[in-house]
DNA sequence: ATCGCAAGTGTGTGCGCACACACCGGCAAT
DNA sequence: ATTGCCGGTGTGTGCGCACACACTTGCGAT
């Protein structure tokens, strides 16, 4: 019994879609073969590869994705390494992001592999590296928090044949597929100028620094450092620069040592941190009842938008880490998927946040 | 002959996937009455359904939206309503946003129309809803700029039962399936805040406003100044506020007015517009080399984007049009084809650019 | 008793593609 | 002459779903 389902119109009008039959018939071939070329499988006679290769190129066939991915049923895998991480800290937006992508990309068969390490520890990630060496995966996410354990692993990637795109900041060196970020340079700048706009040229500021387990600070914060320095030396900044190093659970440390700085250097008027740690300063502030000086730091996460809706923080400047999960996942996807390329350098939006815009700055907004 | 085909490991774990036909079988029916179900289509008796529709919850199926799309074929228009605009305006990247949700959701068989009308004439506006009435589609995204005429005419869409959402501006009183766009009113705010913070209490400002042919502005506009005195209200602004009429078209005429408006008030330090249209004021102000004048306005189109990096603007406050565009239509795509309903209001970031950090605000990045 | 009809149900086909498998011919090794 | 092999080719099945159509029952009308 014939069925004419609905209406597909093969016959009348000109508008039909070209689907893999229609190029065997044109190419006088049968299905299978026109699947070979496509997929460069092999075993196709010179003579019908030229010829379906013309027909291809001629009707410019673009397959059908959907029906591609209901067919082939294969399961693409894509790894994931990022820091781990608690509630409300930067890294948890940043999963956000892979979770979205992760819930749409499943219909094509993507899944999603997380890797974690701590932030703070570079053996941790190293252990990590190690685990992925074992794993099958067919493709990665990289958060570059360790560049210089990054690079060397990039190599074996390329060796693998396994693509890879970067998130946090960009290592320009490697054949990375795709970076997902800002500009940690220019958002070093931006830092600077809202901290520096309504400063007086010879006020000092304090830069807040994190000790870490190993070396001197993430490549994405010295980039900043670079940016906002650059800034100040654009802008005839004569005062000083104080860094002090904080810890991340040591309050009373903390305390004495800014105590005793700002006993020192009655004119400081500006302080910055370059990671997303500025609530520190920012809880020193409000403690001691510090509202003489302006404060800026990066990144929206729970504590440090408490204190931009206290006053105590003046701005923040953010970074968009769930669209870096997202599209760093999706990129991924759709290279897989359907082979299309992403661009390789993706500098997101520097994002400026105030008592007055920070409501209306949540992940669920792309 | 029996074929494995990729494996799909129906025998052995827990993980797979659950198909109509699984339904069936636990329900003890056939295929074709759960899809009754599914799809409401009725002539299910009452036992089936009860029964059929506690299987589908108790397994939480999720129809697989790829075979579906492969099946059935059917197309879903959406009808886009929205001002024409030439390169570098404003509804230039809300367009493009457009496209790229037609690009993604032409995957699902939905396809997008747009239906345009002049934004600075309201009957051309009223042209447009009455071709709408004769047309036919299954979803509207509806730019709200002419908020009395919407109105009445979403009232024929509900009879009518086609869903819609807004874009602009949200008009709450509506049955509207979703709002993307920003709160006006806090938009106001977060440019009275850039615009005063440096500014002495008792400067006048000049609020630039563009002659409609129709009403006095939109209804975003209007939020946006209510927003902003609001603001500045509640910090002690003892300044003036000279409202201007400027001209879209006439620049000798505006520099007239505004020449006149400089010469009789010395004391003016800060000028602002609620729409996009900043860069006349800022023309003015960079022709006659008045640099002491703090200027705010809306909206990163191209000529904004010029006056900011020349210096000539101190701050835009934007509203992701692009996200706007892409969300609503994506919103309705996901109703009508997945049935999921998105969030009634979804307010969107308020986002500041400065020179700083305007070069990376561009609609590629989502 | 027969028919018509409606409400309810099941069977089968195809969407466009991927891929397992069978197959065919020719040529070298036994 | 038989076997094996290999480059090259076509056939058939199923992915999960939607839907056209055939079918079954029960009941009232003729």
């Amino acid at each position: 019994m014939t069925m004419e389902h609905h209406t597909n119109d093969k016959s009348g009008t000109f508008a039909k879609t070209i689907r893999i039959v229609d190029i065997a018939r044109m190419a006088g071939v049968s299905t299978a073969t026109v699947d070979r070329v496509i997929h460069h499988r092999g075993k196709v006679s010179a003579e019908n590869l030229a010829r379906i290769r013309a027909v291809l190129e001629q009707v410019d066939y673009r397959p059908n994705l959907i029906a591609r991915s209901l067919a082939s049923g294969r399961e693409h895998v894509v790894a994931v390494v990022m820091p781990e991480f608690a509630a409300g800290e930067y890294w948890a937006d940043f999963e956000a992001g892979i979770l979205r992508a992760e819930a749409e990309a499943s219909r094509y068969n993507v899944t999603v592999r997380r890797f974690r390490f701590d932030q703070y520890d570079r053996t941790s990630f190293e252990r990590v590296l190690a685990t992925l060496r074992e794993e099958t995966f067919d493709a990665v996410v990289l958060a570059t928090l360790f560049a210089e354990r990054v690079i060397p692993f990039t190599q074996e990637l390329d060796e693998r044949n396994i693509p890879y795109v970067f998130v946090d900041s960009d290592l320009p060196t490697c054949h990375r597929l795709a970076y997902f970020g800002t500009s940690s340079f220019d958002a070093g700048a931006v830092a600077a100028r809202l901290l520096f706009e309504r400063l007086d040229p010879s006020a000092d500021i304090v830069v807040g620094k994190i000790l870490h387990r190993g070396e001197g600070g993430s490549n994405q914060c010295r980039e900043r450092e670079r940016g906002f320095c650059d800034y100040l030396a654009r802008h005839d900044f004569r005062g000083v620069l104080h860094a002090v190093e904080l810890r991340l659970d040591d309050e009373a440390c903390n305390t004495r040592i800014l105590d005793e700085l700002f006993a020192h250097h009655a004119s400081i008027a500006g302080a910055v941190t370059f990671n997303s740690t500025c609530y520190i300063l920012a809880g020193y502030l409000s403690a001691r009842r510090r509202s003489g000086v302006r404060l800026v730091g990066y990144d929206v996460i729970d504590r440090n938008r408490r204190m931009l809706d206290e006053g105590v923080v003046t701005a923040l400047v953010a970074q968009r880490p769930e669209v870096q999960g997202y599209r760093g996942v999706m990129s991924l996807s759709a290279w897989l998927v359907e082979g299309r390329r992403p661009a390789e350098v993706n500098n997101l939006p520097i994002d400026i946040l105030l008592k007055e815009n920070i409501s209306y700055y949540t992940n669920n907004n792309i």
